[in-house]
DNA sequence: CCCGGTTACGCTTGTCGTAAAGATT
DNA sequence: AATCTTTACGACAAGCGTAACCGGG
């Protein structure tokens, strides 16, 4: 009787949790509802702990907390399926690129042309996971960092990280904004300012002590910087993107001594024509035009 | 036929990797050889690779591959449980404190006697399982960082963590080395020197581009700084450890801004005498002596 | 021929679906 | 009454052990 908590079951429980529906989650999973009980019961009985409540269905406690370990889990089992049989499938025809928005810069389109890939952005915190999984071959992730320090991603898998660019970082202010006269900023002086949670697009994790002027859910660049000129919020972006927004004033950052740190995010083992654009894209003199 | 890759096979399978044997897994375990083989057969199957050679006993490249996937994997599924259960179980009467050897400071030292708490010391890589999988209430870790960074732990489950000191870090050194008589050093100083590998105590990960001079298993500090002044290798420690070192010289580090940083990390839940010794152990001023 | 891994086979157990029952709004 | 979850039960497959098999020192 004491299982140790089969993968199957965790599924059927996220995706439970995630509809709040025995019924839907058996229709999406495949499943009569009678086994998606029954899941969850063994679950349950597993535990010795109720895991959801039913009508309505929701979470408990307990149940937060096993979904918190579940996604992460079901992740790396993805992951290390994925990355046994890229060891014995035969290299990608065209392989695919995932990106995230702020990632997609000149280096990269220069590279692209090279052969046929296929780009695909996506939100930064989705790349590590698109990479292991095998659903993409190789990918670039972006986000604020200590210069010449890795990115902090979240491990779902053993990858091999490069860095790939360094950039300034700056604030996209309002054209009327108190500050937007300054040579630079410090964060300090903006510790209580409001700003765009974007996760799509990326940058503001941890930065923002207050909450959010305004979410963006999607991955375009242009809005969020429309929407920071308009003054629905600060953004906090390479400089070089914040300078070519069409309205709004770009500030360097100098304070805390940060930056826009491009990683390309590769699987062990990489092989033809994905280790090509690899290269093109790491190669070079460290952290090029 | 499609199984998700079964942590009860995975489990076999990194038993059998360790042992290079079937039938020593299948006693370690509590199975017939015949279930065993079974397990590995059925791995093999669904990813329709070879995992091992049989005669002798040892993991493929996919094998190596999937060993590197499995151990993490196995961890998180028993840190997911005993998250789970910590909620409904009662706060333990004796706690346990899982500490690396650098952590065991004078601030520790003096929060011990609180309350009847066992101290467990171990490498600084086991200490976040140990608290994860709730063979330990708490756990202090140390690590070499920039300055007010977060050490970069495994994530083998949300932790919380604090940071409760950052000290000065020092090289050992011989009596006789060339850079004894320095009144600091750079990094850039040591950068063909032969470092001592000492995983069981911590510091070195990354710091030493050149192969260890010997490597010690051990976890006791006395041993390593003897090791360090009779010169077999160098060590980078806490400037207050290297200070108390019987022999050799300790020369505080400035090139590279680096301190010694220890963490404490609690399992999200926490109550009663645990929560008690926490608030002990991280409060006070930030980083206070 | 012995040691160790594999294969064959039967038994037990678990898992799923159908269908009826129970609960909640 | 309608909707959604649980329970009962039967069919089927999976998992394990016993035992026979086989291949290499």
């Amino acid at each position: 009787m004491l299982m140790t908590m089969d993968p199957h079951l965790l599924r059927t429980f996220v995706t439970v949790a995630r509809l709040s529906s025995f019924s839907a989650a058996a229709r999406e999973l495949g499943y009569t509802q009678s086994a998606v009980s029954q899941h969850i019961a063994a679950l349950e009985g597993d535990l010795r702990t109720e895991l959801l409540t039913r009508r309505p269905v929701e979470p408990t406690p307990a149940g937060v907390r096993l979904l918190e370990h579940a996604a992460p889990l079901l992740l790396r089992l993805d992951a290390a399926r994925a990355d046994v049989l890229r060891l014995a499938s035969a290299p990608p025809g065209r392989i695919t690129l995932a990106a995230s928005p702020l990632a997609v810069g000149p280096r990269l389109l220069a590279a692209l042309p090279a052969t046929g890939v296929t780009l695909r952005v996506l939100p930064p915190a989705e790349v590590p996971a698109a990479v292991a999984t095998g659903d993409c071959d190789l990918g670039l992730v972006d986000g604020p960092a200590a210069p010449s320090d890795p990115l902090r991603l979240p491990d779902v898998a053993p990858l091999a990280v490069t860095g790939v660019a360094e950039e300034e970082l700056a604030v996209l202010l309002p054209a009327g904004h108190p500050l937007a006269g300054r040579a630079a900023v410090r964060l300090d002086d903006l510790a209580d300012a409001r700003w765009l949670d974007a996760p799509g697009v990326g940058v503001p994790p941890g930065l923002a002590r207050t909450a959010p002027a305004l979410r963006y859910e999607g991955t375009d660049l242009r809005t969020l910087c429309a929407l920071a000129a308009a003054g629905h919020g600060l953004a906090l972006l390479p400089l070089r993107v914040a300078r070519t927004a069409g309205a709004g004033v770009a500030v360097p950052l100098d304070a805390p001594r940060l930056v826009h740190r491009t990683e390309l995010l590769s699987p062990g083992n990489l092989t033809g024509a994905a280790a090509a654009l690899a290269a093109r894209l790491a190669g070079g003199s460290p952290y090029g035009p």
